[in-house]
RNA sequence: GGAGAGGUGGCCGAGUGGUCGAAGGCGCUCCCCUGCUAAGGGAGUAUAGGCAAUCCCUAUCGAGGGUUCGAAUCCCUCCCUCUCCGCCA
């Protein structure tokens, strides 16, 4: 959520910066909402104290023995007027408050301006990418049988995968080797989180109320939500808390299967695993200071990319455009993998910060020094990264032409000695 | 699933329908005293909103309704936590 109070200053400025993400902001509305807000609050305000000031004297004449229906019946109309003027404001409130979490953030001046990915700036390209003297095979050819997803629509539907064996415990290891290096090498801490959440932690992060249709919902005793990112339970831990300065920052790594409904991406991606309903991510959070976010966001975005550098695959990063931007972030940088089937880079890590966006509807606050005013925090995350798509690159980028692929060394240990994999052939079971 | 207890400020914990935004304690901040690995004394210390505003006003005692001139306090619904029993990875 933006800055209600910078919003009421100076509408047209943030009008203005938001036009380059292609955001239309109704300023009209806005304006109207707002002056009947505060006509409304007003009124309210004044009914209340006036009703408050008799009640007491009421409390008062009680206790001084005095008949006290003459005040009674002055306090009468105050109340009918009040019961109005309550439920014209709340809806107002509520309209209001609807309107201001269906805004999204503002871009960061360093965010180039355009429509959609085409306009993204690539900052730099590193590794080397692989020239094959054959036909580059994608991820399902080189893993047919081990990578089932017919028998994964039987049990569930289209965009879920079934791992088998080596293959499965590639995924595992490719997941080990990165919680291990961010927690032993980058200073996170581990943690195991919720893999369904509430309806306030969905807000909080920006899910809701506007993108309910990518998420998948559960019925319990109330909706409740399947993540679909480690962000949303992980950034949640610190939602309605005030933190000593000492505190920040905070770094977290998980890993969770995410979930997304992929509504309106028929047709898209549909080979393989590159876009599933399910998949596993490896998720980095840091709750920082408002001096030290950009800081943080340099380090996150180190962290993602040493994990690339590590399996030594060639990636390149990218800002995105304002079109491109994420609802809920002011900047953020994608990294994105070389897939030889595909002959272009598919992202595979997705660096963000918030700024105090997320930690507004969280009221995530910190104090600098005891006694002084909470404010916001600042959020970022990164993925650190995204384990299935990994595991495509691995297979495509280590391919050595007769359907077998190299296992970086960095796995080697994770994957009991284990040098080279060849799933071409059918499985034997 | 059954039975019970409870949700109050950074934390613990009082609270009779009326001057309670809330006693007391702890913690924290500042000051004083003392000069020595301690202690004592004083003052301050919730959040959000309105306003140019220190002041002032409004709201908030898990959430939402209700009763009332007035609700932390009474009633209803929901959520959550804890204890015991049952079941269970």
């Amino acid at each position: 959520m933006l800055d209600p109070r910078a919003l009421r200053r100076d509408p047209e400025l943030i009008a203005k910066a938001l036009s380059k993400r292609g955001n239309a902001f109704d300023l009209t509305s806005y304006r109207e909402l707002e002056t009947t807000r505060h006509d409304l609050q007003t009124e309210l305000e004044n009914l209340q104290h006036e009703r408050n000031e008799i009640s007491k004297a009421i409390g008062q004449a009680k206790g001084d023995g005095l008949d006290i229906e003459p005040l009674k019946l002055s306090v009468r109309e105050i109340g009918f007027r009040l019961d109005v003027v309550k439920q014209e404001f709340a809806k107002v409130r509520d309209e209001l408050s609807a309107f201001l979490l269906s805004i999204p953030n503002v871009p960061h001046e360093s965010v180039p301006a355009g429509e959609d990915e085409d306009d993204n700036l690539v900052l730099y390209e590193r590794g080397e990418i692989p020239s094959f003297n054959f036909e580059a095979k994608d991820h399902v050819n080189l893993a047919p049988s081990f990578l089932d997803i017919e028998l994964a629509a039987k049990i569930s539907g289209s965009r879920f995968s079934v791992l088998r064996g080596p293959l499965a415990k590639l995924q595992r290891s490719l997941t080990q080797f990165m919680l291990d290096v961010h927690v032993e090498q980058h200073g996170y801490e581990e943690v195991y989180v919720p893999y369904i959440v509430n309806a306030s932690s969905m807000t909080a992060t920006g899910q809701l109320p506007k993108f309910a249709h990518d998420a998948f919902q559960v019925q319990h005793t109330e909706p409740m939500y399947l993540v679909p990112t480690a962000e949303v339970p992980v950034t949640n831990f610190v939602r309605d808390e005030i933190l000593a300065a000492d505190e920040l920052p905070m770094k977290f790594v998980a890993h969770t299967p995410c979930f997304r409904s992929e509504a309106g991406s028929y047709g898209k991606d549909t080979r393989g695993i590159f876009r599933q309903h399910q998949f596993e991510k490896v998720e980095l959070v840091h709750v920082a200071s408002p001096d030290d976010s950009w800081d943080a966001f340099e380090e996150l975005l180190g962290n993602a990319e040493a994990i690339l550098k590590m399996l030594e695959l060639p990636y390149r990063a990218s800002v995105l455009c304002g079109g491109d931007l994420g609802f809920a972030a002011a900047k953020t940088v994608d990294l994105e993998v070389w897939l030889p089937s595909q002959k272009r880079y598919r992202e595979i890590s997705s660096v963000s910060n918030f700024l105090d966006f997320q930690a507004r509807r969280a009221q995530a606050r910190f104090r600098r020094r005891a006694g002084e005013r909470p404010e916001l925090v600042h959020t970022l995350n990164g993925s650190g990264l995204a384990v299935g798509r990994a595991l495509i690159a691995l297979m495509e980028n280590y391919q050595n032409g007769d359907g077998s692929f190299c296992i970086p060394d960095v796995l080697r240990d994770y994957m009991g000695g284990v040098d080279s994999l060849k799933l071409v052939a059918p499985l034997s079971d």
